[in-house]
DNA sequence: CTCCATTTTTAGGCGCATCTAAAAATCCTG
DNA sequence: CAGGATTTTTAGATGCGCCTAAAAATGGAG
């Protein structure tokens, strides 16, 4: 593969591990277990990233992205997600098989093919995980309007707004998970809640893209 | 990107020099300028490829593929021809704009993606350049596959698939003498034609020679 | 505020694929 | 069929990404 599918996932882990607050610092050994590599490897690699004008590095400190290296690292998101579009909604996947496939799909270098891919799937806002789909500018699409999370369909990754006719013993046991205003909800978390707090919880879509991958 | 893509690339070469006679002895320096590499690099690989069990190797003579190694080939050629396909056919590329891709795409290693593929592509026979997609099981589709007529050797009866770079003066030439496409050439024909076309005409065998593969 | 535990980086090596330069084998010519 | 020209392999070096082990910096507990 390309030379510099390693930089493209160490950009991709820092993304990861640092989109909650874009402007804090990733340790390297948090990164190193993402990768699954070691800690030096890590180090070595922030390195040639903050040389290239992607991360910084501040030593025994962690490393974050620069506005370039964000840019890089969103439209390996965009890629990946278009590719697990691609994956399910025309080869028939299943949404739980093809993160390893759409892993190695999203290094291959070609602007023309992403763009031609996206027109053919349809410019998707979402890829098969409810996970949006940045534009190729790098940003996403704009915020839906807040509505209760039972009715919010497809399940996506949604921000906490507002909590309606909440006692103070329903608000406590959505402290305890978790769940505040500002936090993010994933799918997958949203189907293990109570079904009493769908009516209950305002949400909308988030631009904070939320997932691992 | 994986590993084993250099290991691909000279198994795609040996693949690619040596088809048109099997059995022959393929040059490292041959296959280092088709590769873009040097000699001794690929005098390294092969002897990699050879351990593998995917090639001969025989000391200053050249590189062969074994049948497990031909087998590997083909699954190649394959994966690159059905890309190509979906670039064209699906994502409306032009089908001198799908190689380089195409050449990046070959190496995502995942079989179910290539059978999927296969089958959303409706099982093509042949792809956008008219050269025949090797099946699962590494064989061909009755024709055969199409080659310039400069290599096709040994010499054997072939058909007409498609001319290259033809001026409109060559082609008249070429209708003189009663080739067009479709027209079948026999050896002793094809020693009586101009030198300069035996890279224009594209041909594939009209029969199965017998070769020992 | 000092010292120890933990985290992170530096130092030094390894495997892989590549290179150049030198040695070895083949082939071609006379 | 001998010897030089050519091809090919071997030898030894480089760059890259990874490793382990050792050194350095951080930060928390007394």
């Amino acid at each position: 593969m390309s030379k510099s599918t390693q930089r493209e996932d160490h950009l991709k882990a820092l993304y990861a591990l640092g989109k909650s607050q874009p402007s804090s610092w990733v340790s390297t050994t948090q990164m190193a277990s993402h990768l699954g590599v070691k800690p030096p490897s890590v180090t070595a690699m922030v390195q040639v990233l903050a040389e290239l004008g992607w991360a910084e590095h501040r030593p025994y400190h962690g490393a974050r992205l620069t506005p370039t290296g964000r840019k890089l690292a969103l439209s390996l998101v965009r890629k990946h997600r278009l590719w697990e579009t691609f994956l399910v909604d025309r080869l028939g996947f299943g949404w739980e098989e093809v993160h390893d496939i759409a892993e190695q799909l999203e290094h291959v270098d070609s602007v023309a093919l992403v763009e031609r891919l996206d027109a053919y799937l349809g410019h998707p806002q979402t890829d098969p995980h409810g996970d949006p789909i940045p534009k190729a500018d790098g940003t996403f699409h704009p915020e839906g309007e807040v509505c209760v999370l039972a009715e919010l369909n497809p399940l996506v990754r949604c921000e906490v707004k507002a909590v309606r006719e909440g006692s103070d013993a329903t608000l406590s046991a959505m402290s305890a998970k978790g769940i505040a205003l500002g936090s993010v909800l994933t799918p997958t978390q949203i189907e293990t809640l109570p079904a009493a707090w769908l009516d209950q919880l305002m949400v909308c879509k988030t631009m904070d893209d939320g997932s691992a991958d």
